[in-house]
DNA sequence: AAGTGGTCTAGACCACTGG
DNA sequence: CAGTGGTCTAGACCACTTA
């Protein structure tokens, strides 16, 4: 009945995937051409079907193949070319490296949500809202201004947490586990309060990042975050 | 014996990932907590092992469990932030908002690469490379400048090509279907060769992404890419 | 109707870990 | 040793698509 994989070797379905991902690698199939149904792969390799569905299916999430059902499995049309950007937390991002990171809490307050602020977080406008500002340093060099605007109904005692100690993203990750969310990434020039924080020319371009989080639908807490050009880039890896 | 889903709800295993899923969101397990074993959930659902296996599978891959085999299944340790950040070919990214993509090839030749680049590359300094120049249109609006460094052993046609009918993304994603890399984002000022090419001025701030892919271990290419700051913007996704 | 993928099951063997 | 996860199988029912 039921085998296993033989001392070292990779598992059948890992096989299978291994040799789809080959054929595809070498280009074997246009993209949005059929391939071989899960019955003449079963046949191929004599495994069950079960093990080529699941070589399939783990290829589909890697985006490498669509599949439908009634139709049949083809090789991915549109080559998404899907990057991975690691964010981690900023204090954890700095300590890796070795550094001392220390925050500058520049406005911690509860103000009223403008009409577009009121939008990002679910809420009607002039509701209040908390909204930090928080300057990270690097060994002492300004990395991120942070403005972080939070949904008092989720965490009503953001305001009181000491932000020398704690970072909001660890704060509000520990309250709301799990999250998701969409951003924006684009360059432009900060603001002249930003630049002032972050002790840099107004003309210094600066990378922005913009991030809306939602957990369990309810939307969380809106960031901008803005970094100086010379002192910041992102990085990452991609597939496919 | 089998069954399938009953009508419109949701399969088994989708059941059994969103139970726990909803129960790790609520904070019922610590990081690094034990959670219930296979055995256990196979029990409590009344659905078979393989079932409870694939729904841990994939909260395994989304990062949100850590499994170790003969010991158990914890509540992940790290929350990775992990953000996908979907990179199509600017070609159809342009023709999906319904706008014209034109090119303007700026340079296009054989050049000598320069030790930054022959590292990049995987080749020796002074070795040939094919370097290309093309700026992107976007409803006649200069949206991207790419600069573009080939290896020649991988695609040796690479000048031939004509790239006012193909972009060099998609004409390298021919030759080699699968790519992988690691990029980076930041956000700087245009060369001055930069700015004249995209219309701009030397002081617009400019998302720079620099990218370099392999295939099958060896690299292909290396590509610098400019956009001007207040056209461009990437979007993405985050979870966990 | 035939072919495809989507999924479930019951049982099995294995490797690994810990007491 | 018992318990855990890793994996495979053979057969099954289903929904969907196409002819």
């Amino acid at each position: 009945m039921g085998k296993a994989p033989p001392r070292h070797a990779a598992a059948p379905y890992a096989r299978v995937k291994q040799h789809v991902k080959a054929q595809l690698a070498r280009g074997r199939w246009r993209p949005g051409a059929l391939m071989p149904s899960e019955a003449e792969l079963v046949a191929k390799f004599g495994v069950s079907r079960m093990t080529v569905n699941r070589a399939l299916r783990e290829l589909q999430g890697e985006g490498l193949v669509d599949r439908i059902q009634g139709v049949g499995t083809f090789a991915a049309r549109r080559t998404r070319l899907s990057s991975m950007l690691t964010i981690r937390d900023l204090h954890e991002e700095i300590e890796a490296r070795g550094h001392r990171h220390r925050v500058r809490v520049a406005l911690k307050r509860q103000e009223r949500a403008l009409p577009w602020l009121a939008r990002q977080l679910g809420l009607e406008t002039g509701a209040a809202v908390f909204h930090t500002r928080i300057v990270h340093l690097d060994n002492d060099a300004p990395l991120q201004c942070e403005d972080r605007y939070v949904n008092p109904g989720v965490a009503p005692d953001y305001l009181k947490v000491d932000f020398t100690r704690t970072t909001p993203t660890h704060y509000l990750l520990e309250i709301a586990p799990l999250w998701e969310g969409t951003y924006t990434i684009e360059a432009a020039v900060p603001t002249a309060a930003e630049a002032r924080l972050l002790g840099i020319e107004r003309s210094e371009p600066c990378l922005v990042i913009a991030r809306r989080t939602v957990c369990q639908g309810v939307p969380v807490t809106f960031a901008r975050l803005v970094h100086p050009g010379s002192r910041y880039q992102l990085e990452g890896v991609f597939e496919a």
